[in-house]
DNA sequence: GTCTATATATGGATAGAC
DNA sequence: GTCTATCCATATATAGAC
């Protein structure tokens, strides 16, 4: 038995909307995830989704909204300098992503890349690859660029996509030990 | 105008369907690929696939019959021992996946992810990353193998669903030479 | 063995009532 | 601002004609 009119609690469908939203697309990427569903879990109407957002895109688009965008994360890892940007970059990737906040929307893009491959794919040389190849000073630097992405892709892909253990519950620690060495002979090995 | 009755060439429907839902599940992953379109690209009419198959998942099944399997192929490169096997690593790696043969069921694999992510997971955990810890000698040598895991599916990832450059197109040397120190160094170090 | 026709289901989106 | 009802497109799957 359904109400009608506006919620009791301040009528903040859209907030909510845009909360389940995150959640799905994070849980099961763009295609696998219904407006009907989202609005489920929302509490709401299953027409609301689409009289905030318009369209399922753009609610997609609405939740990758950052306070802090990847690129400038890297921008202030390398302002350090590259001595020892290998370990503090596997800290710093770890803390982002594993707070719900802001891990869920990354999560969600890396489950949604069959759906928006070719976005993702000019992103991530666009935003990422080609920040870390400015920063190295090396005949094949873009190359090593290439090379600290696919570790890094291939970390957060198996921690947070497939939850492959023991990567999925392994500490910072063990993580920074063992993977920082890596990203330090790319940066600069 | 279509025809009616067996095809021209031997009324081979079924092989050529499934040498097209091949392609279409590596190009487009598991839920973007129709049986409509798996049929259109066969040449064959749309009620075959689920006709000679069943259905789309038995069909998807089929598709990933191996002549060899992952872990045969890593059984062989580690029977080898342990010297080197960074680079082997790497250059049987590449091998096997820049073949078209061998290389698209797989890569239709990872880009199904999304929705067959559980079945992925036992599946890298059971054949991939058991062998892996089981010939490392080290207190961490569990770990150690989810490192392996994590380089290599951040390699695969990059240059075969993502297509992100220079990865995509990098050369077996090149990429044996940057990549290989590092797995040599999750598995001897 | 192949094709037509269709049952069935699902999801995105919208018009209009309340 | 919220909800009902529905349109429309698409997709899997199957029954039965040829």
């Amino acid at each position: 038995m359904k109400r009608r009119g506006p919620r009791a609690n301040g009528g903040e469908a859209r907030e909510a909307i845009l909360q389940a939203a995150r959640e799905q697309f994070a849980t099961h990427g763009y295609a696998a995830t219904t407006l009907r569903a989202i609005a489920r879990a929302a509490g709401v109407d299953a027409a609301l989704p689409s009289y905030y957002f318009g369209s399922k895109n753009a609610l997609f688009v609405a939740t990758l909204q950052l306070p802090v965008t990847p690129g400038e994360i890297i921008d202030g890892l390398l302002a350090d300098g590259l001595d020892g940007a290998g370990e503090r970059l596997v800290r710093r990737l770890l803390a982002v992503w594993d707070d719900p906040e802001r891990g869920a929307p990354l999560i969600a893009v890396l489950r949604s890349a069959p759906s928006h491959g070719e976005a993702m794919r000019e992103f991530v040389e666009r935003e990422i690859l080609a920040r870390f190849a400015a920063a190295i000073d090396a005949p094949d630097a873009t190359l090593r660029a290439g090379a600290v992405v696919s570790q890094v892709l291939g970390l957060v892909t198996a921690r947070y996509v497939l939850h492959i253990e023991p990567l999925a519950s392994a500490s910072h620690d063990e993580l920074a030990a063992l993977l920082g060495p890596t990203l330090q002979r790319y940066l600069t090995g």
